[in-house]
RNA sequence: GGUCCCGUAGCUCAGUUGGAUAGAGCAUCAGAUUCCUAAUCUGAGGGUCGCAGGUUCAAUUCCUGCCGGGAUCACCA
């Protein structure tokens, strides 16, 4: 069953248009691929609007306007069209039956139905990586809009047919989960009675760090201080990853935010590095690495700058700008080498397309990660990256002040614990993800209609409202999908309309990989169902309950049925709760 | 200097992968609202889509070059 009605129209009028029988002027089979079907611009102009007649006129050699015709006259048998025109350059625009749109509604009302739900994924294996904080710390809010963001299009993409799998990338081994582990190793001392005076310069100076010191002290009291340094950091670091992963686990809770895997990086360098030195011998087998010296970087040469022979993944013959050092000076693999380990064993998964969606500050990566899908994968894998562009937090107005150094970060939880995750989620992928976004604590939390979460939120509420007036006044009466055909006022259907775009708009954003989309045409149903609802103010005969005729007020339960569970739909995919009531 | 992102109404932003007279919210202006279901409602004005070329039936959308704003730029992670 398609759900989309514009591709279903879609396919209908193709095959108006292949039994017409018209010849193309080359003699080749008619291209109808770029014929669509679309909502008009203008209501006005009916309900559906193909450009077919441009499309074909072409090829045939033929006026639009003329062919134009034919569609119509094609056309004119089928029962769900009830008027096709012909307007402007040669669109025809189609109008199309109330009888249809109600059975549409029956679709939408039924619970049970998953409307909007798609099949466009074909149950393609998708990794989306997304967040992959280093486990230092708790997040801060820099880490909020990639989350959002990934989580969303992640569950948007399951939700158009995708198989879909959520991961997190943990930066478990390096430098900096050293200074980590350092850091924490004062702590303990600190936890034993030792005074650490203040942190030294490089080190992680949060409070954060004091109850994991507090642990390691409670479990194995001073026996770390007899050990040799490099064995109590051994037992250091794993402990610290752990709690500092309990951390990040516990505030992407707070945002809903729930991965499938959390792959570490150390798994990768274990055993000497095997996997790593795998992923490297079938690069290299498919004659992508070489020994060689880089050319130094222009503009200004940095200060330790060493002209060196060394081992090089030939990025540049797959894309990227410069070829990439795989092993570092001292011997070890550089990040990217183990970037390199982890991409094949994704694409050992069986992955066919894999999205990771990362801050702005990565754009520098983007070039050599698709030269590494392209490399390892031989063209099969489609890689994209989703940059999106950084937060401005906002206090009435004024920019909030955050220094590093300070430790004066504003964390994830700050904000979450402050205005609530649902405005956060909401505001996250109320813009689109290339485009900065302001943030600001005072308007995410306003309850009123100027501020779009509410706004949607409030649409949700007011359907279970709609619910209990009905049972109040008639009680017992509850929606009845076999009597919808009492709804024949246009706004109505008007209602209905937008709403059976909510399945077109599921598969554009999931292909265009642009959550954003169903944020704002959630904020536009919204739009349609309180303008719906203040008909009712001035028009008495609209409302939905008439407490003297209970078969419309089912028949109306049904409406405002089908809007609730798109929102219900929509809201979910979002990650943001579907209220009952708002008080 | 190289690369990537952005430039649309006074402000904040959409624009359905190339379609018709370019939209929404805020702000502004003009009306309505003693009745009503729940956090007022209706309408109006406001644009060289950064600039200049190109591709075609059709460009805000695709290509090239400029202008302006942001991010980033060896081995680190």
């Amino acid at each position: 069953m398609v759900m989309n009605i514009f591709s279903a129209f879609r396919d209908r009028i193709v095959d108006a248009v292949e039994s017409l029988g018209l010849e193309t002027r080359d003699g080749n089979p008619l291209q109808t691929a770029k014929v669509n079907v679309e909502p008009p611009r203008d209501a006005s102009h009916g309900d559906l609007a193909t450009n077919a007649a441009m499309v074909i006129a072409k090829q045939v050699g033929e006026n639009p306007r003329h062919v134009a015709e034919k569609i119509v006259a094609a056309l004119e048998n089928n029962p769900d069209i009830v008027e096709a025109t012909i307007a402007g350059p040669g669109f025809v625009n189609l109008r199309i039956s109330n009888a249809f749109w109600l059975t549409q509604l029956k679709l939408m009302a039924d619970p049970h139905s998953g409307y909007g739900r798609s099949t466009i994924g074909g149950q393609k294996k998708v990794n989306v990586e997304y967040v992959s904080a280093n486990p230092t710390g708790p997040m801060h809010v820099g880490h909020c809009r990639g989350a959002v963001v990934g989580d969303t299009l992640a569950n948007l993409l399951a939700f158009a047919g995708y198989d879909v799998t959520k991961e997190y990338y943990i930066n478990d081994a390096g430098a900096q989960i050293d200074v980590l582990a350092r850091s924490v190793y004062l702590r303990y001392k600190q936890a034993l009675g030792h005074a650490i005076g203040t942190m030294p310069e490089g080190l992680y100076p949060g409070d954060y760090l004091v109850p994991v010191g507090e642990a390691l002290a409670e479990k194995h009291e001073d026996a770390l201080l007899s050990m040799p340094e490099d064995e109590a950091l051994a037992v250091i670091k794993d402990a610290a990853v752990d709690a500092m992963m309990a951390l990040i686990r516990d505030d992407l809770a707070a945002l809903n935010v729930h991965h499938d895997v959390f792959f570490s990086e150390r798994t990768l360098h274990e055993g000497n590095g095997g996997k790593i030195q795998s992923a490297l011998n079938d690069l290299t087998m498919k004659g992508h690495v070489y020994k060689g010296k880089l050319p130094p970087p222009k503009g200004q040469l940095p200060d330790d700058w060493e002209d060196r022979e060394q081992t090089l993944f030939r990025s540049t013959d797959v894309g990227d700008d410069i070829d990439r050092p795989l092993v570092k000076s001292d011997g070890t693999y550089t990040y990217f080498a183990a970037d390199t380990a982890y991409f094949v064993d994704k694409f050992e998964r069986g992955f066919k397309e894999m999205i990771f969606v990362l801050g702005a500050d990565h754009g520098g990566y983007v070039k050599r990660m698709e030269a590494l899908a392209k490399a390892v994968s031989e063209g099969s894998v489609q890689l994209t990256v989703l940059l999106c562009q950084l937060v401005k937090l906002l206090r009435d107005g004024e920019p909030v002040k955050m220094s590093k150094r300070a430790g004066q970060f504003v964390t994830l939880r700050d904000v979450v614990d402050e205005v609530g995750r649902d405005p956060v989620r909401f505001m996250m992928i109320y813009r689109k993800s290339s485009e900065p976004l302001d943030f600001d604590f005072a308007k995410v939390t306003e309850q009123s209609k100027d501020n779009p979460v509410f706004y949607v939120q409030y649409a949700s509420a007011r359907c279970h409202s709609v619910f209990r007036q009905a049972e109040e006044q008639l009680p017992g009466t509850k929606a009845d999908l076999d009597r919808l055909d009492l709804l024949v006022d246009e706004s109505e259907i008007a209602l209905i309309r937008k709403l059976a775009e909510f399945p077109r708009v599921v598969e554009t954003a999931a292909v265009a990989q642009e959550p954003h989309r169903l944020a704002f045409y959630l904020y536009e149903l919204s739009n349609s169902f309180h303008g719906h609802w203040n008909k009712g103010t001035d028009n008495e005969q609209l409302r939905f309950v008439k407490v003297n005729n209970p078969q419309l007020t089912s028949a109306r339960l049904g409406l405002v049925q089908g809007v609730l569970n798109v929102l219900r739909s929509g809201l979910d995919i979002l990650g943001v709760a579907a209220p009952a009531e708002m008080r």
